[in-house]
DNA sequence: TAGATTGTTAATCGATTAACAATC
DNA sequence: TAGATTGTTAATCGATTAACAATC
């Protein structure tokens, strides 16, 4: 059934999805149904329905979907069915904690490859991967077929590794700086800078005696 | 100019605009259109000056928006324009990457105090901040007036961590750990969990030779 | 069969964009 | 004054939700 244009918010919604089904999987619940997902994501089960049915036919009427099934399929899609490679630059505490969450995914989304230009970082090891300098992440990547690049160095150094990601050929880029990067159309960039995050949190505190931009007028 | 509800969308925006106004600020660049910043952000102008207007009238007809004020006003609305203290429960890599981010960011966001119940944690120092047991968790919130908790845990541990911190009374949860958190509508959860982005960008990979979801009906 | 739940169309809602009068 | 750019209204576009026939 292949289909248009999907909207991005109906493919951010799908790693959710992914993750909900994965713990029921671990519950051993076999069969869940919209409105119960929708119940666990505070979510609309008619948008959930319609999310998944811009890929195919996954339910069964008057049952619900079968769990490891959906699971199967929402991999599919996301095209984590099989393995991807990735390379991560930034070899500091933030780059320690992504290779560290690695090890424990089931995602088939592998950090294969460390690159640091600190002399200080060079050579050390993180898990079971020696830290390399940047001259070699061309080669890497193109030997080892890594499809992401994710960014971990501080926000001015940024840009310089994106560029270096792009030439090496990567497809997409996970970038942690707070810096808005450049690179052509074909490179998918993601943005997971949390002060951002951080900030937007903010807005949403109740500033103390201070009725503010109200939000009761609906 | 007191204003209705305004969406998610438009909060998400204003880190942005301060991001690049910061930048500009640091360039001595005095005076920006709302053209110039949609070139930058790759949006458009007309919502630019929307997402403004919803908070008052920033600009000068004919001339732009000078970068000084733009920042001020933007911090205002956003409630960074005072200290906001901000508690931190999980002294693993992640934690203190955090914690570094902090030491150098303008944002008036201070992590104040650090928290982990693992023996080998306790005590241990970050910058210049002590790791605290769990057990001074809610005291140290109230002492402090702490209005935001981050979270960087395990998954297993997330929910009763959050648990802690509603009760302890913040405001706000930044959480890192790839897990769905129960929290009372009155207290405001961001999720910050890497591996949902990296899944999604997963999905807009080039499978090769796989002509797949074709995006090319429109 | 009766009850439940999907997949999908139509209705609604909300967000983005275009257009332009006001004005610096 | 002429040119530029805001703030804002109206038009468009897209996403969410409701409703329901199909069917397990």
């Amino acid at each position: 059934m292949k289909q248009a244009k999907i909207s991005e918010a109906v493919v951010r919604r799908l790693p959710i999805y992914l993750q909900v089904l994965n713990e029921m999987h671990a519950r051993e619940i076999q069969t869940v149904s919209s409105q119960e997902l929708g119940v666990k994501l505070d979510l609309n089960p008619a948008q959930i329905r319609k999310d998944l049915a811009y890929f195919g036919e996954f339910g069964r009427k008057g049952v619900g979907y079968d769990v490891v099934y959906l699971i199967e399929k929402i991999r599919q899609i996301l095209k984590v069915d099989q393995p991807i490679k990735v390379a991560l630059v930034g070899a500091g505490n933030l780059g320690h904690a992504l290779c560290n969450y690695n090890k424990y995914s089931k995602d088939n989304m592998q950090i294969t490859a460390v690159f640091d230009d600190h002399p200080s970082k060079i050579g050390m090891h993180i898990n079971n991967l020696k830290v390399l300098p940047m001259s070699e992440l061309s080669m890497t990547v193109s030997v080892q077929n890594i499809r992401i690049g994710i960014i971990t160095v501080p926000a001015f150094e940024a840009q310089n590794v994106a560029n270096q990601f792009v030439e090496a050929g990567v497809e997409g880029i996970l970038n942690f700086a707070p810096a808005i990067l450049r690179v052509p159309d074909a490179v998918r960039i993601h943005n997971a800078d949390f002060t951002k995050e951080l900030l937007s949190l903010a807005y949403y505190l109740n500033r103390e005696g201070d009725a503010q931009y109200e939000s009761d007028l609906d």
